[in-house]
DNA sequence: AATTGATGCAACCGCATTACT
DNA sequence: TAGTAATGCGGTTGCATCAAT
């Protein structure tokens, strides 16, 4: 295959978007949708290549991704399906509504990488402990007070009503419960199995474009000014399709505490999607 | 206040895959 | 069926920001 030129070779901008270009290429794709991304950028006048645009469309620009920071659940959700899943982010992705590959990966790159190192590394001081413990002489009195050193513990872990617990959500750490607790998908035998039936389209349905521009049942829904928290600025008038991601900050909220916590906040939207998915059994 | 190192994240690069002719 | 174009995807980079010194 014959590779296209790269974009500063043909002339074309590259780096950080300007809220201008956002501009241009929301109005764009609402306007024509996006086909044939290789002939966006010229018919709507931007002087990116269309790699770029699909790439600012896809991972920011685009009306149903949910910003900010990952909720407790979604980054459990996002461990354990990467047990399964390996460095697939864009299938991780495909089970995480209104998140990126992109967003996914970073996150597990700078966040959970790190925390299952240290809870794996803490388990791992716990069992070694426990291991001397029983391997000591036993004529050697145990200290009662044989505790794991809390330096150990990083700001993942805390103490709730005198138990230690993870940012992971994992039971107490302790030698009869240690990190291979994580990593039982994996030895699963049935893992291959449920990896097949997770990537099927079935397992958790595409909302298509329509569903978005289903009326939503918050206040104010018939007018969405702004983009919730992409293009931070409140003078452009975007007119997005209704959907929960493109209405005012505080619309959004209004309409997430209606449900008991998060996840149905989700199911709903695959209820709206006219499919129910069969949730992963974890 | 200035410097330095760490961190987070948007964007890019290049290979793989799919679609089209 | 082969060649080409378009798109998808994962790895990596570069820069802005923040915290520590």
């Amino acid at each position: 295959m014959v590779r296209a030129p790269c974009c500063e070779k043909m002339g074309l901008k590259k780096g950080p978007w300007t809220p201008e270009e956002d501009q241009v290429l929301v109005s764009h794709i609402q306007k024509n949708g996006h086909g044939n991304w290789r002939a966006l950028p010229k018919q709507a006048g931007l002087l990116r290549c269309g790699k770029s645009c699909r790439l600012r469309w896809t991972n920011y620009l685009r009306p149903d991704i949910k910003r900010g920071n990952f909720s407790k659940e979604e980054e459990d959700t996002i461990i354990k399906l990467h047990e399964t899943l390996g460095n697939r982010w864009s299938a991780i992705a495909a089970r995480l509504p209104g998140r990126t590959d992109n967003e996914i990966k970073n996150v597990w790159h700078t966040h959970l990488k790190k925390r299952l190192k240290n809870h794996q590394a803490t388990s791992q001081d716990i069992k070694k402990q426990s291991t001397q413990v029983q391997r000591s002489d036993p004529r050697t009195p145990v200290k009662i007070d044989d505790q794991p050193d809390e330096s150990n513990f990083t700001d993942d872990h805390h103490h709730q009503d005198g138990k230690v617990t993870t940012s992971l959500g994992c039971a107490p750490v302790s030698p009869q419960h240690s990190s291979s607790e994580l990593s039982t998908v994996t030895e699963n035998d049935s893992a291959a199995i449920k990896q097949e039936k997770m990537d099927s389209p079935e397992y958790f349905p595409q909302i298509d474009e329509s569903f978005w521009s289903e009326e939503f049942p918050v206040d104010n829904a018939n007018v969405q000014s702004g983009i919730h928290d992409g293009l931070a600025t409140n003078d452009m008038q975007f007119q997005f399709p209704l959907s929960p991601v493109a209405a005012s900050d505080e619309d959004v909220n209004a309409y997430i505490s209606n449900f008991d916590d998060g996840m149905d906040f989700w199911y709903d939207l695959f209820i709206r999607a006219g499919e129910l998915p069969d949730l992963p059994e974890f």
